[in-house]
DNA sequence: CATGAATGAGCTTTCATTCAT
DNA sequence: GATGAATGAAAGCTCATTCAT
């Protein structure tokens, strides 16, 4: 029989910046108030100040975690030494199980990435995107170069358009959904790779 | 015997309009005080309110002419009778056409139609999206009756696909880049619709 | 038949200001809400934030515009090429002067200066009174040199002596009191250059 | 069977006084925190609570302890039956060995004591004040009358300027300077007895 | 005795909005 | 049409204080 008492710290540090993230990733950083987080967790606005300094050291606490774990999930794709197409599964795959796992800190980034990046307690915000950047770019430019990707496209858009793509589902993802990950990931790398037309 | 110096209301409203959007965009709606608008106009905050009910008339507005705009040209599309490729093909210039035209206007949709469409005055936003859904979904149906687009697609899923692939554009897109929005629509649709692979 | 209307701007500064710093000089700097200060104002609390960007910056303006004026008056005597006895009375006179004319600022000055003097902003008050040092000890070494003052005297001791002396005075000086500046700074330099005894 | 390792109640007390009143001389009362006194003290600001009723009932204590002390060493000069003169110079002495032993608490007596005193909790503040001037106004117009001061000044005046003068040197005072409290008291007298000029 | 977590009141500040001129 | 000054509501944050453990 549990006691109903307050977990240990660490663990309701991590609680509480779930719900801020949730509430973030619902209304948007700007517009949601202290109070609404405190609210969702059950405490008053001040209370939360015990645990962090700010506001904008709860986004940059969720942001900086989600960001570590998704490097550590590609960083050992990117070593794994693979082809660029199997590269590109492997990153899509990657990225679709860390908006399972993170949808909220995901979608806080899509929405608020580009603002926040202006200060400069969030300059790793700009340092992960150039380094998300050369990851994908440089696949690209490998698969062309080998004759497995289409030589007719501008390499940047291309990226952009993968990049996006794969992103933005963080928008409408929803754990609870028809489809696994893996699954979306699939489907998303079905119509990449080979278009949605069939073959005339 | 109006002096011929006061310009003419309808355009001012234009070109204070077009400001708002430049800063909404650049800083999202609810990070964009009225005073860095009307800073950026060359005026006081409280002048703007000669012009405009308040600052969400403001958005109003501007959302509101940009989606007028874009539906003027897609129901132009839809009513012309093409093929379900041709109709995809058609839809997709003409959005990297408006973006083009109304860059802001369609990075603010993007960024903020979630959170406005909560708020009644803004209602309109969700039936455009439902507009929108039928439009394309209702065109990747066809294909598919028609044995023009694969059928192994989950094509709720190609729609977000194709939707986010298309908008999330306005996000990078400079109008004095290198490329076209004809060309950019170009690009998209090679990989949209044939993939980026090169079928082995 | 004055109309009850507003004054132009840099005079409701200076309005504001010197209500400002009755409020602090009589609560203390950090006692002393904005909205005491609003009150006394007759206005809002986020009123006065159209004329001032903050609390401290309202302290700054005050502080610094008495130090102005102080420095105005020392330099002149300082420059006017008087004997030490001479120059040491001018000051005193000079000092009470000012404690008529800004009886508050040199309140607030003398029990918030160490405070305010740990930000950067307020970096003048350190050299401000590295300034007053070397006037005072400098003008009573000279005093000793040329015989016109004791020469048994531990001179810092007796620098901190007079120029305590002379602002304490501000915490309970009134400008209705019985005694013009004038009449209290002669007083004063009885006491301090004679003494309170009578020759044994 | 009590441990012998608990330290006695009241010297802890005493101990955490002390830091306190070093936090409160350094900072002043209102800007300081009860987390700050508890960091100088080595614990959390909730235990401070244990030892004291509220951070209002510290200074309280500081004060009225050195309030205590003082006058009992003014009541034994002033009982002692001494001339004007003997008296002055054992009144400044005292002040200057009270200075040093408490000079945190001397320093927070004149910052604080004003802004205080309007609460009814330190009305002994206000008591003291006046106990005060009756003690020197009295002893200077005793010394006016027996010849040994000089009838030409404002008493009142006089008398301000003995108290500012000793009291204030609690603000820059440090115990392990040059001077012993009685030389310093020495200097002092001499300044003010006889002034700072050589007789002409 | 001390900690960890929370409360609640109040603070400084921001900002959309109003309005007389 | 625009300005200058103010309003008022709400925001983020601080801090003395409480209390179960």
């Amino acid at each position: 029989m549990e006691p109903t008492t307050a977990p240990a710290s660490p663990d309701r540090r991590r609680e509480l910046l779930d719900t801020a993230a949730e509430v973030f990733a619902a209304q948007g950083y700007n517009a949601t108030t202290v109070r609404q987080i405190a609210d969702a967790a059950g405490m008053l606005a001040g209370s939360l100040y015990y645990h962090f300094d700010s506001k904008e050291s709860m986004v940059d606490e969720i942001l900086a975690a989600f960001l570590d774990e998704l490097w550590a999930g590609y960083d050992a794709v990117l070593e794994a030494g693979l082809g660029p197409r199997e590269t590109i599964e492997a990153l899509v795959t990657e990225s679709f199980r860390e908006i399972d796992r993170h949808r909220a800190a995901v979608a806080i980034y899509q929405k608020e990435a580009r603002y926040l990046a202006t200060q400069p307690r969030f300059g790793y915000l700009t340092e992960s995107r150039r380094k998300f950047e050369r990851a994908w770019l440089g696949t690209l430019e490998r698969g062309v170069a080998e004759g497995v990707f289409r030589a007719d496209l501008d390499l940047r858009l291309a990226y952009r358009f993968l990049r996006d793509t794969v992103w933005v589902a963080a928008s409408w993802y929803r754990p609870e959904g028809r489809h696994s990950p893996e699954e979306i990931a699939r489907q998303y790398l079905a119509m990449v790779l080979d278009g949605i037309a069939l073959p005339s």
